[in-house]
DNA sequence: CCATATAGTCAACCAGCTTGACCATCTTCT
DNA sequence: AGAAGATGGTCAAGCTGGTTGACTATATGG
């Protein structure tokens, strides 16, 4: 593996990442719903069973404090609500609403017709699935983090 | 192609692309330079005949004058000049300096190196190329997006 | 039951962009 | 040639999404 090589395959990927989040992020709009691609890795985190902030931060990456006006604009879209935590008085539990439940959805509409049309140019659905596993192998594990 | 299958490659891409931006970054700072991820972006368009201004704002798709604070950064760390544009005054022409070049090959040392880890993990040097053009096949034209 | 750790919020601040206004120069049309 | 509009770049002001620091309330271990 030359440097270059190594150039050409982060821009690449970099290039594929941005241009899905993007189009994730019209097909959401475009089903009705507004927000910035952020509200979609907090939802997989909320999701099924809620979450305190603190433990919304750790899955982003960011303080506390960050993640917390976070929920401020989610709960002021009507997307999350704040609940007393049953164990911890100290704590609250965020969980997504009805229609954070369907802003979700609505996201992995978009996401699956974005990578359908990713099919054609592997040449199948196949490619698309060596891909994922491919990729699944070389993830990391932690806090999300942005891709630049 | 299931949505939740969907969502699951969206995840790792989004993951890989996160870490390995991280990872450059720290391999180049580990070099001894200083920056930001966007300063990598500018020098691949830079490279390897400079561009003005407008041109590196299409690339990064921002606005020229968040280009032109992003080159004010850059000049003021060494690793650009603005020179006058020999074909047209109004445009100055915005090139690496030899710190710049040198940067940018910490870039491609330090991608190389993380992608080199990749192999253990596919398998093989051949599956990393393979994942390279697969890649490829989706990358979309146009100007770079941040991936969130 | 006290000492310390942890969950969360408020306030102030900062980085990295944006929009709007503007000037200098290039290009096109008559 | 000269006027009119397009284009390259900058300055200034403002916004968004994060940060750090200080603080309160509750939990936990000795």
């Amino acid at each position: 593996m030359q440097n270059s090589e190594a150039l050409g395959l982060t821009a690449a990927l970099l290039a594929v990442a941005g241009d899905l989040t993007q189009r994730i992020h019209d097909g959401v709009v475009a089903r009705g719903f507004e927000g910035r691609p952020a509200y979609g890795f907090a939802f997989t985190r909320l999701a099924p069973d809620g979450a305190t902030v603190t433990e919304l931060a750790r899955h982003l990456g960011v303080t506390k404090q960050g993640a917390s006006q976070l929920v401020d604009e989610l709960v002021a879209k009507g997307y999350v609500e704040r609940r007393p935590h049953p164990r911890d008085a100290r704590a609250r539990l965020i969980v997504l609403t009805d229609r954070g439940w369907a802003c979700t959805r609505a996201a992995e509409e978009a996401a699956a017709e974005v990578i359908r049309g990713w099919s054609g140019a592997l040449g199948g659905e196949a490619e698309v699935r060596a891909l994922r596993e491919q990729l699944a192998r070389i993830a990391p594990y932690g806090p999300i983090r942005p891709a630049w």
